[in-house]
DNA sequence: TTTTAAAGTGAATTAAATTTTACTTTTACA
DNA sequence: TGTAAAAGTAAAATTTAATTCACTTTAAAA
């Protein structure tokens, strides 16, 4: 049988998530969602960038749905290629806001 | 044989090390210096730090040498414990500094 | 200088993250 | 609608991080 051609357009256009608020109280939640922002935004399928950057589907979605049970090394490359990074908090500059619980967390 | 009692004192001074200047590009060698900074400088032994919040000493080690092949959920445990934080930076929101290689990476 | 608590390392085993493959669900768009 | 691309999920096999336990090194203090 002829495997027929692919279909000639510009490429199909994605839902693309809402940024979330930065300046929150960090949760890998937030922080999935942020890369899921980032990378809707420049337009990337989650296969390409999984596929450059030599892991697996199932583990970017794992780290875009905010699953901390990653390794720290594929989340950096993830973060890496889309441009986001962190910066370190200490409490005793600037003391934690009093939130109770965040909906967002994992335990 | 006979074990004998142990030595009554007020605890062994340890050698603090000094924190790293935070506001510096991110790098998990980095943050390995900032949690042992903090540590010390909340008088805890790794050991105790270690088994307080139920992972192994080797494990502990690795991610204050700056390790970045440790589970992200292992990490996140000892920052919270020690009152370290993440905060989230998109570059296109302030563009990263033109940082040559720091002698301080993995690869 | 000797002692010893604390930090750090190494090897074998165990536990868990990752991969692969295939499948299901969702969602733009023709 | 129907269809196909993209996202998401599941299970088995593989890879790798974590643990355990013993040991070595370091550095305060007696």
């Amino acid at each position: 049988m002829k495997t027929s051609p692919p279909k000639q357009t510009l490429g199909r256009v994605v839902k693309s998530t809402e940024m979330p608020d930065l300046c929150q109280d960090f949760s890998s939640v937030q922080l999935g969602k942020a890369i899921t922002a980032k990378r809707t935004g420049m337009q990337l399928k989650l296969t390409d960038v999984a596929s450059t950057l030599s892991i697996s589907k199932p583990t970017l979605v794992k780290i875009e749905k905010g699953d901390p049970r990653v390794t720290f090394s594929n989340l950096l490359k993830v973060m890496e290629y889309l441009g986001l990074s962190f910066q370190l908090i200490a409490d005793d500059i600037l003391p934690p806001s009093p939130s109770s619980g965040a909906d967002d967390d994992w335990f």
